[in-house]
DNA sequence: GCGAAATCTTGACAATGTCAAAATGCATAC
DNA sequence: GTATGCATTTTGACATTGTCAAGATTTCGC
C-alpha cells in the first residue's frame, strides 16, 4: 500500500534533531527551464529565470510538502518539515502560503486536480475495456485513495482545510460537478448540478457515498472486520465490485 | 448542529494563557455515591469512598475529556486542556492514559458502546414506528454522527487511535457484529460475522459504506454542494431516505 | 505502624505554528 | 550608474503541546 499504512508503528520516534538544515542551501534543484510540473500552479513570475532569490520558492515549497508527506505520512507534513526538506528558513513558507493551512489546502487543490483526472481518465478508457463509465469511475475513485492515501485524507478529511480559499473551493466543485454528470449518464439524463431531482441527487449521494465511505473504511483499515469473514484470497477491489453491483437478494 | 461547526471560525485565538488552573483544586466534584455514569466504564476500584488521592480521577478525566471536546472540538482535545478541565497538574492524565492516544482511544471505546446502544434502541423501536430495521439502523447511525460530531470523527478519522487496545478493539468489533447480524436480519438469513458469502459481504459492505460516507460527507459539509441543487427546503433526512431506498431508474 | 506502591506535582526538553524585526537581493526611477 | 523601494528570506522569540524524570504525597498490605 502507500507509504504511510505504517505511520503508527513508528511512533516511538527518537527526539533528537534540531532546526538543521541539510548541509547546504539546495538552490533551485531544477535548473531554469520550464517548472510547470505539478500540474499547472500558477508560477508567480511566468517566464523570469531566477525572478527572486530562490527562483520559485513556492512551487518548491509544494513539491518539498508533497516529498514530506509521501515519505512521512500526513502526521509529518509540518510547516517546518517542509521548510528544511526545501532547504529553507522555518519561517519561509509562512510568507508564500500564510499558514499552514494555506499550503495544505494549496496541496490539497493540485491533489483534487489530478483526482478529477485520474476519474476521467478511467472514464474514458471505459468503453474500451468493456465496464461501464460508472463502476469505472467508483474503482478510480478508490483506487486513488489506494494509491495516495495521504492525498486523499489530506483532500478528504482535513480539519486544516479552508475550503474558502478560491483554488480549494474551485478544484473540489469540479470534481463535485464530474460526478454528478457521471451520474446523469448513467441515467441517461442531462443532469444540471445546480438544479436536481430527488431522485437525481439520491443516485449521486448513494453513489458518492458508497465508494467515499468504501475509501475511507479501507484507508483505516476497518474493511479487514469483513475481509477476514470472507474465503481467503478474495481481494478488496473483488469485494467493491461486488458492492458496486446492484442489490442482489439472500441466496433463497 | 453540533458543537463544532464552527470551529474554524473561532481559529485566530488569543495566544494568552499560561497552565492557569481553576483557582482551588476541583476535589471530586461528585461527592461520594455511585459515579458510574460514563456508561458502564470500570471505576478501578469500584467501592471505596475517595479511594485515592482524587477519588476517581481516571473516571473524572473521561468526563472532562468529553465536556473539553463538546466545547472546543476535536482540535482542543489536548492532554493539558484536559488537565485544566479537571483542575489536575498537566502530567497527571498521562499517568492514567499513557499518552494522549490512550486518553483518546478509551474515549473512542465509550463511544463506540453508545453509538452501538443508540443503533439497537432505533431498530428495537422500528417495527412500532413502521419503519425497517435497516432503515431505522441506517438513521441512527447518521443521526448519532450528526448529534455528536466530535465523537463521531474521533471514532473514525482517528489518527491518533489505537485499536491495539483491548477496550477500543472489542468496542468497534461489537459495533461492526452488530451491523453484520441487522444485515443478515434484512436477508432473512443467519450471517455469521466470522464466516461470510461475497454477496452477504457486499451487502454489508454497500450499506456500511453508504451509512458512512454519507455521514463523514454530511459532517464535512461536502453535501452543501448536493443539497444547493434540491428544492429549498429539502433537508439531508428526506436525501438520505431517499438514497436508502433501492435504485430507481430515471423518469424516462 | 511502616514500608512499599500508587498517585499526583514540578520542572524540564524538543517540537510546532506564528509573529516581528532584521537582513538580503532584485527592479526600477532618477 | 546609483539609490530608493519592495519582495523575499532569515533570525529570534514566544506560547503551546506531548512526554519524560524526579520528587512529594497519600493509601494499601502486612
Amino acid at each position: 500500500m502507500g507509504s504511510e499504512g505504517d505511520a503508527k508503528a513508528a511512533k516511538a520516534s527518537k527526539p533528537a534533531k534540531a532546526d538543521k538544515k541539510p548541509i547546504g542551501r539546495v538552490k533551485s534543484a531544477m535548473p531554469a527551464g520550464k517548472k510547470g510540473s505539478l500540474a499547472g500552479k500558477s508560477a508567480r513570475k511566468p517566464d523570469h529565470d531566477q525572478p527572486y532569490h530562490h527562483g520559485d520558492l513556492h512551487e518548491a515549497l509544494l513539491l518539498a510538502a508533497k516529498r514530506v508527506a509521501d515519505r512521512e505520512g500526513l502526521a509529518g507534513l509540518t510547516l517546518r518539515a517542509v521548510a528544511r526538506e526545501a532547504g529553507v528558513s522555518h519561517a519561509a513558507p509562512a510568507h508564500h502560503f500564510g499558514d499552514i493551512t494555506g499550503l495544505l489546502s494549496e496541496l490539497a487543490a493540485i491533489g483534487f486536480q489530478r483526482f478529477r483526472a485520474a476519474m476521467s481518465e478511467a472514464a474514458e478508457k471505459s468503453s474500451a475495456a468493456g465496464t461501464s463509465e460508472g463502476e469505472a469511475r467508483a474503482k478510480a475513485y478508490v483506487g486513488f485513495a489506494r494509491d495516495n492515501p495521504c492525498m486523499f485524507q489530506l483532500m478528504f478529511r482535513a480539519e486544516k482545510l479552508d475550503y474558502q480559499r478560491p483554488m480549494l473551493h474551485e478544484a473540489s466543485v469540479q470534481a463535485f460537478e464530474n460526478l454528478a454528470r457521471a451520474v446523469g449518464a448513467k441515467r441517461h439524463e442531462e443532469v444540471s448540478p445546480s438544479q436536481l431531482t430527488l431522485a437525481q441527487a439520491a443516485d449521486i449521494a448513494r453513489l458518492w457515498s458508497m465508494v467515499h465511505g468504501f475509501a475511507l473504511l479501507y484507508l483505516d483499515g476497518r474493511l479487514h472486520n469483513i475481509m477476514a469473514g470472507l474465503p481467503p484470497g478474495t481481494t478488496e477491489e473483488t469485494l467493491l465490485a461486488a458492492m458496486l453491483r446492484p442489490e442482489q437478494p439472500a441466496k433463497a
